[in-house]
DNA sequence: CATGAATGAGATTTCATTCAT
DNA sequence: TATGAATGAAATCTCATTCAT
């Protein structure tokens, strides 16, 4: 049926074929056939780009990630101040997956859990995304806008922690439904914490008075 | 080769193999002829107690996230402040995790991401244990301890990404070795924010003094 | 449909249905199919008992190969002479592969060209068998019965292709019915020659006839 | 990439590099893009000039027998004595298939077991070829240098059988090095035999010495 | 209660072959 | 003439599941 087309083009409509029934049934349960029905192909056409089942879920990434990178750098050269940035970065994220939902399930469900996928150079795009969060942190430590009590590994992981967690929810249970509306409430609580920041007008101060000797000292 | 046994035990025999078994090889991957071979049963018995593979994998939490819930009610009963009582919930699952590895695999590269699993009855009982969150959230607000311009869904999925993650990192990758070690870092982080507290010493007060009148006030 | 039955048993009766379908269809135009409908079982049954279409193919010989060497080295014990020892392992061989053309078809059309099948258990005890010409034809050669002046590597080889040739053109083309016909004058020839023997009638001699001489010694 | 090219040239060009590819790989093993790639072509190439895989096959003999079958012819010519022939003819095919190695392992591994080959028009040249040891054998027969009391076609299919476990061998296991070593010791064994000749010096004769009468016989 | 044995139902993958350009 | 691209048609092999004993 399908006729004759460029390469590059073919490929990419095959991997939207896979990222779109992977997301719906999982990687195990959806079949070849599936992705081949979905993309207008034949299950012997996957082959022909691709090696394996296993080679067309791990090209999935790829393009879309080390775009999205690229574009973050960009980005975040125009914003001033750490936490700025911190926001900028999980807005990032959040709009990414908010776009590419299909993807996100992709990611969330099936990639994140996969032990083989974490030795693939497809990965380590991932990764090298994910250093931002590092260096935004370096900085805001540096300038002294961040605490420099906490190991930065440790932040970074707790950011990516709230910020998937909310992705597979979505991916999960379609909730929240958007998820850019938590940019704001999560960059707060995770600058500013949980515990209640000493109001100073509840403050008490010990004022203490001293006379000062009008003569020499 | 294995002879009668009580049912609750030969149950029991098969669970901890699956849960094994299903941790090292994933669930697609890992047959029913693994887990009998783990369980020192014939592939037939399994099925004497189980309806079915996915079955099988639903039952694996049931108990132990029971038990662990009502332990962890029981415990926070003595803790005193909502702060303390949060460092006490995160202390308590990184601890279960870092205790039971295979558990902590099954749960967060298999059933977490598994749609069916969500409206198990299993599932219900993680999701109890997720209350108690909610609990101490609203106690810190209502003792003033904690903010409470804060969406206190979005605080409690934030602190269980934040824990999910390290327990996934350490399924995937065994790192970091000892799960329990984050739990001061990871609270500090969650309650008191990545950014620098005002320091008081460097406040700036604009004291003023006025003279009091000695006659009428 | 096929009820439990001696596992022995199970694996003989599947090997005999891959002999038949092998010799009619070779072996990569046979499936697996083919071979569960001979035997009356499943394609997945077959799979219980072999691990792959290549190891039921090599298992074929085993036993029959085995127990046909053994008889053969008893028969030749009653034996006296090595012309004779040769008659008898020709006719062993052709009446053997006359008794059981699938057997013969398998072997001479699909295992013989099989670089595998040569590093095989089963190809040892071929080998074994084969090794009894060696003796033979040294116990010849040491009685003063056979020519001292030919390899005998290449002797026994050309007698095996001799045989060989033949099974395989009955296996081919059902030409010669009967290959037991053939162990004489084919013995007759390996032994003998093509070439015409001096008949001693037409032989010349030099006859000197000398005076004796009545006297002395 | 490969440009216009006289029609026979390409098909020369195909072949040999099926030749190869079939002989490394076996028939069922290589697929027409390991030919094709061999040839530098195309698959799709490789179908203008054949109409099948199997056709592809059956076209390798070819030329190649034929004009074998007339060098073979030509030589012969100016052989003297039967025997001498036969040692001819054995020397031929010895010889030709050591010089071309993959030519013989397709004959002897795919073509020799290939029912569908033995109704082929090129069959029939490798016929032909064999049918000079028919003559050669009535020849020395009909000299009085061979023996008579032999079927010819028997003889025939015992020399053809010698040459190709030879040939075979070889195919399979690089063993022995040189054929034409064989030429020899094998022309001596069938033409001679195993057995050891009667050596004359060794004779009982009888002589019978009778008186003649002078007069009348 | 336990299991040996059997199988139905697919899934991935391969490849010879076709055809429009 | 040459081929890039596509695919129909299978084939091997796997495995969850069943059931008679």
């Amino acid at each position: 049926m399908a006729g004759p087309k460029k390469i590059e083009e073919r490929k990419a409509q095959i991997l939207a074929a896979a990222e779109t029934v992977f997301a719906r049934k999982g990687f195990s349960e959806a079949t070849i056939s599936d992705v081949a029905r979905q993309a207008g192909v034949s299950d012997a056409t996957i082959y022909e780009y691709f090696a394996s089942k296993e080679e067309l879920l791990f090209t999935i990434p790829g393009e879309t990630t080390r775009m999205g990178t690229e574009l973050l750098e960009f980005n975040l050269r125009y914003i001033r101040g750490a936490g700025n940035k911190m926001r900028g970065l999980i807005y990032h994220y959040l709009a990414f997956y908010q776009e590419h939902p299909d993807y996100a399930a992709v990611s969330m469900l099936i990639l994140k859990q996969n032990r083989k996928f974490l030795e693939t150079e497809a990965y380590r795009h991932v990764r090298e995304g994910y250093g931002l969060f590092l260096r935004v942190i370096e900085e805001g430590v540096q300038s002294g806008e961040f605490r420099a009590d906490l190991d930065k590994y440790l932040v970074r992981a707790a950011i990516l922690g709230a910020i998937e967690h909310q992705v597979t929810r979505r991916a999960l249970m379609d909730k929240p439904a958007n998820l850019v509306d938590l940019v704001d409430p999560l960059t707060d609580l995770l600058l500013g914490g949980l515990k209640r920041p000493v109001n100073p007008a509840a403050m008490n101060f010990k004022i203490t008075v001293e006379p000062i000797s009008s003569s020499d000292d």
